[in-house]
DNA sequence: TATACGTGGCA
DNA sequence: TTGCCAAGTAT
């Protein structure tokens, strides 16, 4: 296996990174950083929490909205949960957003708003791993860690040209981000490492001609860098399917139920819905409403996610009064002003999407 | 070590 | 349309 000069490597990314980095939201540029500007240690967890398995295009808004909402951790940790589930709806892996509330509050309570500054404390942290923690450290406290991700994967593996698939290959991807990471700047070399991977050494059609680093990369002169990083085959995605039932009181308000604390849109909001079982034995039809009220069909709607995908029965009924839910489930009417205000997930949003439809349509042939 | 866990964009 | 991909973590 070739060896990278490390102090060669580090300088030549760090230069294409004074001149080409990017300008994001929770960064300090490396200008900035330089002249002694320290990033905000809770706007960079909250940006790395977010930024888990998510693009910075999704990211950016709701970045946004929370640093508006809650500016400080002690504002975060003092928020109920069910309001930091809403603005995280849409944004996806919910367990994110509970362990960030967790995070928040345990930095609020036990380290009196600042957070610990080395890697190995602030991995102990809800919602913080190996990445996460690697991050923060090099980011926001300049420890020399490796900060290992999706994008430093590829770099990685492109440099060296390893045959070796993942996940298997990880260990060696960790050796040889440890040996390449500077003391100095480590911050700036994680983020370099990231926006290389992101705007140069990408997953289709690299940009190798304009690579700052092109001359310590195997991949890029003995084969087509696109051919790494090498993964394992993939399992198929099973179909599951299930009913959802939409019930509308007269105002226009929709009955809403939390779903459990903890696994699939844990602790998310939803109109009341059968589980999702494998395709041909799930529970559908007018049968499975949670209760009694003039169901009417309102279209089917699918949904993809990571491991499964989701065929959903909508019925939807009108003019249902609060005695027909007669305490039967455990939930709340939520109006017109009120739902967008909800903890819910796309999926569910789709849902009443589909049965408001077919509402609007109902109310307009009773009026013809 | 393998699996559960969302969503939107792109070819 | 389908599959892959994007700054991973918890169990």
């Amino acid at each position: 296996m070739p060896t990278i000069d490390p102090t060669a490597f580090s300088t030549a990314l760090l230069a294409w990174y004074d001149d080409h980095h990017r300008d994001l939201p929770w960064r300090v540029s490396p200008r900035d950083r330089a002249a002694g500007r320290k990033p905000d240690p809770y706007r960079v967890w909250l940006s790395e929490v977010m930024l888990q398995q998510t693009t910075v295009a999704a990211v950016k808004a709701y970045f946004e909205t929370f640093t508006r909402r809650w500016p400080q951790i002690a504002n975060l940790a003092q928020a109920p949960e069910s309001d930091v589930l809403s603005a995280w709806a849409g944004l996806g892996y919910y367990a994110r957003a509970r362990n960030l509330h967790a995070c928040a509050r345990t930095v609020h309570a036990a380290y009196g708003d600042r957070f610990p500054e080395t890697a190995a404390a602030l991995k102990a942290l809800p919602g913080v791993g190996d990445y996460t923690s690697a991050a923060i450290a090099a980011i926001a406290f300049d420890e020399p860690a490796a900060v290992v991700d999706g994008n430093v994967e590829r770099v990685i593996t492109r440099l060296i040209a390893l045959e070796t698939p993942l996940p298997r290959a990880k260990p060696q991807i960790r050796h040889q981000a440890e040996q390449l990471t500077p003391d100095h700047r480590p911050g700036d070399f994680a983020q370099a490492m990231m926006d290389l991977g992101a705007m140069i050494c990408t997953p289709r059609r690299p940009a190798c001609g304009i690579c700052p680093v092109d001359v310590f990369c195997t991949a890029t002169r003995t084969a087509k860098a696109e051919r790494f990083p090498i993964k394992e085959k993939k399992k198929p995605i099973p179909e599951r399917s299930g009913a959802a039932f939409v019930a509308f009181r007269r105002d226009g308000a929709v009955f809403l139920r939390q779903r459990p604390g903890s696994g699939m849109l844990g602790g998310m909001s939803e109109p009341p819905s059968t589980d999702w079982s494998a395709r041909t034995d799930g529970a559908t039809g007018r049968d499975a409403a949670p209760f009694s009220a003039d169901w009417q069909q309102a279209g089917t709607i699918e949904h993809g996610f990571t491991h499964f995908r989701l065929t959903l029965e909508v019925w939807r009924a009108d003019d249902v009064a609060e005695a027909a839910v007669g305490g039967r489930v455990a939930g709340w009417w939520s109006g017109p002003d009120q739902i967008d205000g909800e903890a819910l997930p796309t999926v569910m949003k789709k849902v009443l999407k589909a049965a408001t439809r077919g509402r609007s349509e109902a109310s307009r042939r009773r009026k013809t």
